[in-house]
DNA sequence: GTCTATATTCGGATAGAC
DNA sequence: GTCTATCCGAATATAGAC
């Protein structure tokens, strides 16, 4: 509330910040896509974005701490790109369009990949605020796989484990292609076959071990 | 049967180096599993085989060369292991025994898994030596495959894929559990259900890789 | 093969002036 | 917020004696 005319120098001096801090992240990500994210190095990052090395501790308190603001953001990214896929009238095909996508994100950008949903780098935990949005996509998720007709837990963890597996196997195994992800398709049809025909209960008999 | 009976100075002494490279590489897994395949240090490492850090350099030439030996290591065990699998009459179930141990393997020793199959240490690369052992083992996993019924690269993508997930989801959302363990069942039946339903053109023996 | 000694470079992080 | 200066420790790797 209250935003005067001409802005305060408060909040000029506020969104300069986040400007700087937003071109810190950038390169971190470049430096990271170079030599592997476990390799940054704060000297070199510094460099690219004008600063001496020790000044970027005005943006955050750790190496670490710079690894969950590009863990945060990225994250975001990905709640974005989910939310703006075009909604389908069959459930069914926005289940195949949300595995696609989620191979896609992986194989457009390797690095991240590997800083979400890979335990890489020493030490790294991510902050509260950082798993919250987290759990914003898998909630968002969770909806499209459940509108699909998945109900149980076997569900839902035969659904992430394809949808992990497909993406691993497309940048372990063919990055820059597509060779996993056009079986996005074809896998959802699996999975939805097996729980129409065992509706509720995917597993056999006996089916905890 | 054709040992000397005294044994000649240098087999004695190239059996002693392989029992101490043996020991070093054991402890390199140990500090690994502490703090990370990235955060292994030579000095330690020399610390607790009991010699200074440059003799090291006396086994390997290189850091990333040690990497390789665990990495070639690593492939041998699961080789080994694939190997000792119960022989099943039935092929399906001979192709769950598969997957179920990749994820049992994977759940065991995460570094191990880290190493072999997620590509995290910046600069590392298998020697075609190592290579050579990795193919040995999708080999076998290639005939399991084929024998359980699958028959086109498109099978064998989303058999892989699969099998990659389970693991992937087991290690990174219920360490030490059986959560995607004991979906290995029922996912093959899933993917030998949709070989049933269009079984597609055979491919030729060993062509997978 | 193992040692001591050392080279070299780099890392992240802090103190304190402006 | 940014700087200079510096700390301190760590890293891998090499040289050369024994």
């Amino acid at each position: 509330m209250s935003a005067a005319a001409t802005e305060p120098p408060v909040d000029r001096r506020a969104r300069r910040r986040e400007e700087k801090f937003a071109r810190i992240l950038h390169e971190a990500w470049a430096l990271a896509r170079r030599d592997g994210l476990a390799a940054i190095s704060l000297r070199e990052l510094a460099d690219r974005v004008d600063l001496r090395q020790p000044s970027l501790y005005a943006y955050f308190e750790s190496k670490l701490d710079l690894y969950d603001a590009m863990f945060a953001q990225a994250y975001r990214v990905i709640v974005d790109r989910f939310r703006a896929m075009p909604a389908a009238d069959d459930p069914r095909d926005q289940f195949v369009e949300m595995v696609r996508l989620s191979v896609q994100l992986a194989s457009e950008d390797i690095v991240r990949h590997q800083l979400l949903f890979q335990r890489t780098i020493p030490g790294f935990e991510p902050s509260d605020a950082s798993m919250a949005i987290a759990y914003e996509l898998y909630d968002f998720g969770s909806d499209i796989m459940r509108r699909a007709g998945l109900t149980t837990q076997a569900h839902f963890d035969m659904a992430t484990a394809v949808m992990a597996g497909l993406a691993h196997q497309q940048v372990a195994n063919d990055p820059g292609g597509d060779r996993w992800e056009r079986l996005a398709e074809p896998t959802v049809d699996l999975l939805l076959a097996s729980v129409r025909a065992k509706p509720g209960r995917p597993t056999k008999k006996g089916s905890t071990r």
